[in-house]
DNA sequence: ATGGTTTTTACTGCGTC
DNA sequence: GACGCGGTAAAAACCAT
């Protein structure tokens, strides 16, 4: 359940495995026999052709090569794009066929290039590797931020947020931690994150419904990138939801105050240890507006904080009897 | 995977307007 | 009768192991 990723990749490789299988026995032409002379076929993949290994003939030729294009390139890349499967994928930027310079230096006729020919290949190969890695890179990197952008404005957060969001996508990008996951989880996560170091956390819930992706993906995702990175991000404050909550439901000074303090001599009691954070200032809100005599209903709370009734009833009994014990002790 | 904890869901009863 | 509130039991979600 907690593994659709990893189920998702598994998958993959298998499939591509299956691949290289038939790919192989294609090949290895043991079932065919030559029609002259009965002697072993061979596939030569390099012109196309089959042929008798005993009389030479040309059994079959112009055949078209099933296998995945990409086993020819260098290992570098065979590396990164057998992770994500496929030779051709939505995945990356240019599905795979962008134009790509082979390794064998050989000419189109198969002969081996002479010394000069191959050092001027080898600088082109070179050359296009940057060039595309670069460009895929800064696409993928254009669509994160833009992603980051439109998510950040719809959850109201601020300039700030959006610019440390972006640094740690930068990061987990430069860190290669993207080949396995979503652009959109990651940078998802990445917001999810500078919200809660910048103190103005949003639920992973909210997170959720402005982003494409699902909340356990990206719940996943931001645990790896955490992770990965090192990030240093301390559990989110309560307080740091009153300011929000108590705005949105159009509460005065005083009570929004009367919350914190509440909150406050909560943490003293160390009654908030293990309870969720957005059910605490909920309670908290739903508290203070008793005490001063706002009207609130609890759906009403219930409804921006995203918590049930029931968890807020729970809590704030709890922050009205600590706040007794501190007083009558 | 499992077990313990927290949150949610669904339902009920009570008082008030 | 609808609404706000309180409580309860069982289910679901979450978390550490």
């Amino acid at each position: 359940m907690t593994d659709s990723v990893r189920g998702y990749t598994a998958e993959r490789s298998r499939a591509r495995e299956s691949e290289d299988e038939t790919e192989g026995t294609n090949g290895d032409g043991e079932r065919l026999r030559c029609p002259e002379c009965e002697g072993q076929l061979t596939t030569d993949t390099e012109h196309g052709e089959t042929v008798c290994a005993d009389c030479g003939l040309v059994v079959e030729e112009d055949e078209i090569d099933h296998g995945p294009e990409w086993r020819a390139f260098d290992s570098k890349e065979k590396d990164q794009k057998s992770r994500v499967g496929a030779p051709t994928t939505q995945m990356m930027h240019d599905k795979g066929l962008s134009t790509n310079i082979g390794w064998q230096d050989k000419d189109a006729y198969g002969k081996t290039l002479s010394s000069r020919q191959r050092e001027k290949m080898q600088r082109l190969r070179t050359w296009n590797e940057r060039f595309r890695t670069r460009d895929s890179k800064e696409r993928n990197l254009k669509q994160a931020l833009g992603e980051i952008d439109r998510m950040a404005s719809a959850l109201g957060l601020p300039e700030n947020v959006r610019e440390t969001a972006s640094v740690i996508y930068r990061r987990a990008l430069s860190d290669d931690l993207l080949p396995g996951r979503s652009i959109e989880g990651v940078a998802t996560s990445a917001l999810y994150a500078a919200a809660r170091q910048a103190g103005t956390p949003r639920s992973l819930d909210e997170i959720a419904t402005v982003s494409r992706v699902e909340k356990d993906e990206i719940a996943r995702t931001y645990r790896y990138v955490v992770r990965e990175l090192g990030l240093e991000i301390q559990p989110a404050d309560p307080e740091q939801y009153v300011p929000r909550f108590a705005s949105e439901l159009d509460l005065s000074d005083e009570s929004e105050r009367r919350a914190r303090d509440l909150l406050k001599t909560a943490k003293e009691q160390g009654v908030h240890s293990g309870k969720s954070p957005v059910g605490l200032a909920a309670a908290a809100i739903y508290a203070a507006a008793l005490l001063t005599n706002e009207k609130v209903t609890q759906s009403e709370v219930s409804e921006v904080a995203n918590i049930s009734e029931v968890t807020i009833r729970n809590r704030y009994h709890e922050l009205l009897e600590a706040e007794e014990q501190i007083q009558v002790p």
